[in-house]
RNA sequence: GGAGAGUUGGCAGAGUGGUUGAAUGCGGCGGUCUUGAAAACCGUUAAGGAUGCAAGUCCUUCCGGGGUUCGAAUCCCUGACUCUCCGCCA
């Protein structure tokens, strides 16, 4: 969420990222509407100081057994003045609160200007395509020959796109799960945490997935609960509502969750095998920092999702998103690209985004600044990945021309 | 799932329907004293909003929502959560 005062400050600014980003938001109706919240708070201020201050006589009167009849009456109206405009500003108040909500974040300024992905930017690669005396084969071939993954009972189980993963492959997805975690929380420096992977629908809205993208996720409608698209959404509202302390931050968790997506509508494109799934395993990075580091630790961050897939081996390359690919909430995004010899593609395996004060603004995300100030902090987080598609490139970078795969030594102490 | 108790400021913990934004203690910050520190003493210490150049003034908030009343932390209804006991269960 922007700040009321900063888009007043600053609407065009506003308004070309509402653009930029193919959003929609009438900012003509929130101005508007802000003119009437204040207006109205400042009526309802003026009748409450004065019922608060004839209330004291009246008490004054009472207490030495004066009569206060008529100061009584008087209230009476003044008091249905006051409830009535309660009513209106707290009407005024929703509504406001209803747009605000969907006016996405402001990109940084140097994020490109786009359209759509072909604006994005490479920014840099590691690695080289690795080369094959033969014609490598996609990852559900190398899966197939190995036993490493049923999809069509998966789909029996559940539906399309819920993969079940057997033997081996089992085996290998928790490796990595457990490679990665441990990789974060020893090098890097992050605290471990695990959460639950149902929140409620103030969480939800805490880190922006609400109320724009409910469709795209799995409901528990009984509770008003959401299954969790990301661990960025338990982990980031673990300080919700919260004013911490300056020396507690710079804060670094990392957590594993499993990640639900409904996402009707992305049929058809690039759902081969584990591409793009309903359900799939993730470690996530989270960091609450000072606003003056948020960019310097973006960076950082992109390196710390850069370094499981260097010890890995495996050949990638990072864009920078452009306005329109940018997600909702994010100011500045990195994704992390891996190279998949098999199905020839680069596969998205992590997206590293810097919100500023959007997300801690709509969750409540505080910290005393040195002087004592009380700030929103900038809030970060980065994929350090998702298991499928590094599966994939695993699989497809690490074939050998009998039809066997190679697991890098790395994972080899987690296989067992 | 059943029964009971509870939810107040950073924490602990008072609170009679009427100067209670809230006693007291702890913690934090500033000061006096001290070579320095501790102790002691003094002062200070919530967030959000409206208005104003500012100093300031005013309003809201005692888990959330609704109600009673001239007036609610205090009374009523409702929801959430926590704890204790019982039941069930991996």
């Amino acid at each position: 969420m922007l700040d009321l005062k900063f888009i007043r400050a600053n609407l065009e600014l506003v308004r070309q990222a509402i653009a930029n980003k193919n959003e929609k938001a009438d900012l003509d109706k929130v101005l508007a509407l802000d003119d009437i919240r204040r207006k109205l708070q400042f009526d309802f201020d003026s009748l409450k100081a004065r019922q608060n201050q004839v209330s004291q006589e009246i008490a004054n009167k009472k207490r030495n057994k004066e009569d206060a009849t008529e100061l009584i009456e008087q209230m009476g109206s003044v008091s249905e003045q006051i409830k009535q405009l309660a009513a209106e500003l707290s009407d005024v108040e929703n509504e406001l609160n209803a747009i605000l909500m969907w006016i996405p974040n402001v990109p940084f300024k140097d994020v490109p200007v786009g359209k759509d992905e072909s604006f994005n930017r490479e920014v840099r690669q590691w690695g080289t395509k690795p080369e094959f005396s033969f014609t490598p084969k996609d990852h559900l071939e190398v899966a197939s020959q190995n036993n490493l993954l049923d999809m069509q009972r998966g789909a029996k189980i559940t539906g399309s796109g819920f993969p079940v993963y057997t033997g081996l492959g089992a085996t290998l997805e928790r490796a990595l799960i457990n490679f990665m975690l441990t990789f974060h929380q020893q090098k890097h420096g992050y605290t471990e945490m695990w959460v639950p992977f149902i929140v409620n629908r103030k969480t939800m809205t805490g880190t922006g997935q609400l109320p724009k993208l409910e469709n795209d996720m799995y409901r528990v409608d009984e509770e008003d609960f959401f299954l969790i698209p990301t661990a960025e959404v338990p982990i980031t509202n673990y300080y919700a509502d919260e004013i911490l302390p300056l020396d507690k931050l710079p804060i670094k968790m990392v957590g594993y969750t499993p990640c639900f997506r409904r996402e009707a509508g992305s049929y058809g494109k690039d759902t081969k095998g584990l591409q793009r799934l309903h359900q799939f395993n993730k470690v996530e990075m989270v960091r609450f920092v000072h606003p003056d580091e948020s960019y310097a630790v973006l960076e950082e961050m992109v390196g710390n999702a850069e370094a499981i897939l260097q010890a890995l081996g495996l050949h990638y390359r990072v864009v920078e998103l452009c306005t329109a690919d940018l997600s909702f909430a994010s100011a500045r995004t990195y994704d992390l690209e891996v190279w998949a010899p098999g199905t020839g593609r680069y596969l998205e395996v992590s997206s590293v985004s810097n919100f500023e004060d959007f997300q801690a603004r709509r969750a409540g995300i505080r910290f005393r600044d040195a002087d004592g100030k009380v700030r929103f902090v900038h809030t970060l987080n980065g994929s350090g990945l998702a298991t499928p598609r590094t599966i994939i490139a695993l699989l497809e970078t690490y074939q050998q021309a009998d039809g066997s795969f190679k697991i890098p030594d790395i994972l080899q102490r987690w296989i067992g």
